[in-house]
DNA sequence: CTGTTAGCGCATTCAT
DNA sequence: ATGAATGCGCTAACAG
């Protein structure tokens, strides 16, 4: 079997205690003591037993980053890699559990039921539960929110403001001249409110610009894949009056927005402006490259991640709304000049009450 | 704290071994006292700590699947999609690493430091290693080689027929009366033997259908990236006698190989015909849709997982390699009729000796 | 500053 | 078919 913590105090002639200490950087050893446990543990190639040592300490060593959409969807595993490096940082393990947004999957993940127990902590994206559901989960670990944010439950929250950054990414449309723009990716129905807040910026500046709100303009979508943009593009197309600009939810419908126009021989940006929303690297070397509002990714993990170790090494602070920069990434599908607008830098915008 | 196997022995009136025996559906368990168990495991919610599970059983319960790239590259994360699910399906946990192809990384995480006693096994998609440091590891824990074949040490390897594919893509560019075909992606260095495979094949398709090689046209790339693809294509571009068709080595660089073209206004497939590798979901709504190599990532990750396991169950025999089936995926970027190449069924191709 | 010892929760050997 | 008892490897409470 593998060399324990005994063979080691064995050899160094010395207790189990001490070993363990030198081995957790217990302050309190003597110089001459570690050194020679130290030597001791690299003769013997000693290595600590994570899982016994988890048992002890009551701990299981990992994190859940809980995502609504497999990891081939570009923004999730963008996001997914920032988050397993800094979490990897912290000497902890990251598992990523993909939910399909199946409301009974983030249940059971989230519970103390199922794997529940097998995390310390959640990172948790939803989709398939409202609000309300997820306040009224019986998790038992910290978790801490991304995007989707529930008013009540013990929940750090991470996300970009909505509003504002669909603001950003109309109004670049509005100064560009376009005045039929239309939206895609609206979401009728209790589906979470990130859409919501999308076309509530998207509306209010039409209204500052004097311009109608057509509904016919607005464009709802299942889910936010490439079909689902190319489906909605086409339906704009078909209009009486198609529309001269577009705001997509993000950048994937995007991608199939642009690809319906250029199938059909309409001109990206003169005829249509696109506007997409994530960032995601696929976007930059479409032709043409993509206008989109840039989140700051890593921000979103590194501060997810920060709150969720400090809710672990046992902050019981009130809940904290994380707000993470934006930018306005201005690129050849609308040609625009270069004025921009960005978010805020990254700090707790409020404690909840 | 947590309801333990003591407290569900106590309220069902039966040893704590009596539990555990049903928990782990142990097969000489009288009815009755089964079913009086469960109803006390149902009463108190007791789930079975895993950890103290694992440092009895001598496992970990996880599974690294260890990467060369970040989780943002599309093969690799649809890859992962899969092989997270297949592993799921098994009741154990996943974790994938990502080495950004750092030898030492991929050391470190193999060899039984670091955190490798922190896995039962690994799926080991290698970069930075080459053949023989991979097959000189001090590895404990079974490994099932992704990609990259290596020829002696006791891996089990799944794998595409490169040289297969390679021929296939370029014989379909040779079918389409191209003339001047280009390759991006060559690796000169000891970087590995994919790389080295492809070009393999597309020179002997070449030489098959009595074209002449001409060096000049295989570009080497440091990396399989967007970037590295659109460098590339100028490369091929400022040449005097510019090519009438492209073999990438992968979906990324064809992605950039193909904004190069745009840009300058070349039409594709016209003037250059564009072939990738890998099939990822952007090349389907690339404008032209990308024509590409398309293996079976389904059939990889469940290939590779199932191995796997019954490595961790014990199996013993020889090491297996794995050929997965692929196919050409002929879109827009070539508009050839509709000829294809398919790979073989999915079947161990031999067992080595 | 360091040794002794008792569990963490479970699976399992030895009994019966 | 089931009980009693042991120990997986580690940390930490309790000495000293």
């Amino acid at each position: 079997m593998a060399v324990t913590i005994y063979d080691v105090a064995r050899h160094a002639g010395v207790s189990p205690r001490t070993v363990s200490n030198v081995v957790n950087e217990y302050a309190f050893v003597s110089a001459t003591t570690r050194e020679r446990v130290k030597r001791s543990i690299d003769t013997l190639g000693y290595l600590p037993n994570l899982t016994a040592r988890n048992l002890r300490r009551g701990r299981t060593g990992m994190v859940a980053l809980v995502l609504p959409e497999p990891l081939h969807i570009p923004y999730f595993s963008e996001l997914s890699a920032f988050v397993l490096d800094e979490v990897a940082k912290r000497s902890y393990t990251a598992v990523i559990e993909q939910t399909d947004g199946e409301p009974e999957r983030e249940r059971a993940l989230l519970s103390a039921n199922d794997r529940g127990r097998l995390f310390d902590g959640f990172i948790f994206s939803p989709l398939g539960l409202n609000s309300k559901e997820i306040a009224s989960l019986a998790v038992k670990a910290p978790v801490v929110l991304l995007g989707e944010r529930v008013s009540s439950g013990p929940f750090d929250h991470v996300a970009i403001d909505n509003v504002s950054a669909a603001k950003c990414a109309v109004g670049h449309l509005v100064a560009l001249g376009r005045r039929r723009i239309a939206a895609i990716g609206h979401q009728p129905y209790e589906t979470g409110e990130t859409a919501r807040l999308r076309t509530q910026g998207y509306r209010e500046t039409l209204e500052a610009a004097g311009l109608a709100y057509d509904k016919r303009l607005v464009v709802s979508t299942p889910l936010f894949h490439r079909d689902n943009g190319a489906e909605a593009m086409a339906r704009l197309l078909a209009l009486a009056k198609p529309p001269d600009a577009v705001f997509c939810y993000n950048d994937l419908l995007a991608v199939g927005a642009l690809r319906t126009l250029l199938r059909a021989g309409v001109r990206v940006p003169e005829d249509v402006a696109v506007v997409g929303f994530d960032d995601i690297e696929e976007g930059r070397y479409l032709t043409p490259a993509l206008t989109t509002i840039s989140p700051d990714k890593q921000a979103i993990a590194s501060l997810a991640v920060k709150q969720l170790f400090k809710r672990l090494d046992g902050d019981a602070g009130r809940p904290v709304d994380f707000e993470v920069p934006f930018r306005l990434a201005v690129r050849e599908s609308t040609q625009g000049g270069s004025e921009a607008c960005e978010g805020p830098p990254p700090r707790p915008k409020a404690g909840r009450p």
